[in-house]
RNA sequence: GGACGGGUGGGUGAGUGGCUAAAACCAGCAGACUGUAAAUCUGCCGCUCCUUGCGGGCUACGGAGGUUCGAAUCCUCCCCCGUCCA
């Protein structure tokens, strides 16, 4: 299979400009992908994703096997088809649900066992199943479950975690190969190894050593320290392959985007966008803007005025403040509009700004910017 | 005119002698949120003072007075509101 991921440039600082091919369309990197866990983006139509630009959104291979379940999403025709989205979808593996779901789940080499929080009864998670999952979904990458550990974890639990994490990577890439297409879908290893450098080194090359055709930074901006998150996600993408993408995973605020970029990271995630702007956070190139804030009940200003999005050329502050606090519908649909634009919009910056080689002054604007916070 | 029931902090509404500046919820104010168990969660929410502390003072449960070491809670009278009987 030829290498769907095309390098177009790379620029000093280490960021890269690049294409990723998938059944269902071209992913421009670096990426900013949408959140949608229940093959829903919370608060968007699959339309406004479109009009917005998305061109891979995230879903959730745990949530969707319990809810509505992937045989059924296979009988009605795959997970696409389903939602009624047709470009990419990348889904995460429930090596999340690992961490965020702590307390209902015991784990051990030879998978996961969840007790599902929607009914109480027990799963298990195995990486073959994982795969099996995905597969039925028809998502265009696919990730391998993983161990996604908290913060802080000691040096021997990190290792244990990326110890298991490979080994799942491993049985995940032979159950993978069962399938015998994989010009269908793309299948991404996750690397693992807390904070520690050393074990994020190891994590990395042993997956390398694998070989997948993309690779994940996971198990970070778990609760430790932005730098922290930044040089581990460096160290780590620094030992993979040029040639194939990068997705950090569950990252991050939109004034960090460009660091991560420039520590050569293709792809990324997040539910702040989404999830915050359903709570009245709104993100723009001033910093945060909390639309309840009595300040803003007569303020007749868009959000950003700067802004192009469809939220900031028709509503103002006064008025989505309103709806937020009358808890109407339109609130988290529209915050959660100008919100995805606005990351989108980010990326689109960051990688113009890499193919005129001004990332640099882009990164000094953006933090000169935040310092100075709201005109 | 009579018989019951009721008047509590911005609202609804607990509370029947001290642990009560007074539950809870709502409203209001502020903050958090990073591969979504989140349209969620947290803090503040009578006034005031300062050496901001499980700190001091003042005011407060319709009104006035009383009983008591101590009253939103008990007693008396009065004023309102609701229901029923005349």
């Amino acid at each position: 299979m030829a290498p769907r991921f095309e390098l177009l440039k790379t620029d000093p600082t280490g960021a890269r400009l690049g294409r990723l091919e998938t059944p269902h369309g071209v992913i421009d990197t670096p990426a900013f992908m949408p959140v949608g866990t229940a093959a829903s983006v919370k608060g968007l139509t699959q339309e406004m994703l479109l009009q917005l630009g998305v061109q891979v959104l995230l879903a959730n291979t745990y949530h969707l096997y319990l809810r509505p379940g992937h045989e059924r999403v296979r009988r009605l025709g795959g997970l696409h088809r389903f939602m009624s989205w047709p470009r990419a979808i990348l889904t995460d593996s429930g090596g999340y649900q690992v961490f965020s779901m702590a307390g209902l789940r015991e784990i051990s080499d030879e998978g996961v066992r969840f007790r599902s929080h929607l009914d109480g009864a027990e799963h298990f998670f195995t990486p073959e199943l994982a795969v099996e999952v995905q597969w039925a979904l028809g998502a265009d990458v696919a990730m391998v479950l993983d161990e996604c550990i908290e913060y802080p974890a000691s040096h021997e639990h990190a290792r244990q975690a990326m110890r298991r994490t490979f080994e799942w990577a491993r049985r995940s890439k032979q159950a993978f190969a069962l399938r015998g297409d994989p010009g269908r879908q793309m299948q991404f290893a996750i690397v693992q190894g807390g904070v520690y450098a050393d074990l994020r080194r190891q994590s990395a090359d042993q997956m390398v050593e694998l070989d997948f055709p993309g690779y994940a930074i996971g198990g970070l901006a778990v609760g430790e320290p932005r730098a922290l998150t930044l040089d581990i996600a460096a160290e780590a993408a620094a030992r993979l392959p040029a040639g194939r993408p990068r997705y950090l995973m569950g990252v991050g605020k939109p004034e960090d985007l460009p660091d991560y970029v420039a520590a050569g990271v293709d792809m990324m995630d997040c539910v702040l966008p989404t999830r915050n702007g359903r709570n009245g956070c709104l993100f723009t190139r001033y910093g945060r803007l909390l639309i309840k804030n009595a300040a803003y009940a007569d303020d007749e200003r868009p959000i950003d005025p700067t802004c192009a999005c469809p939220v900031c050329r028709r509503y103002s502050r006064a008025y989505l403040r309103h709806l937020y606090l009358a808890n109407e519908l339109l609130a988290p649909v529209l915050n959660t509009c100008h919100n995805v634009y606005f990351y989108l919009d980010t990326m689109r910056q960051i990688r113009d700004a890499i193919r005129s080689g001004t990332l640099e002054v882009f990164r000094s604007d953006l933090q000169a910017r935040h310092q100075a916070g709201h005109p």
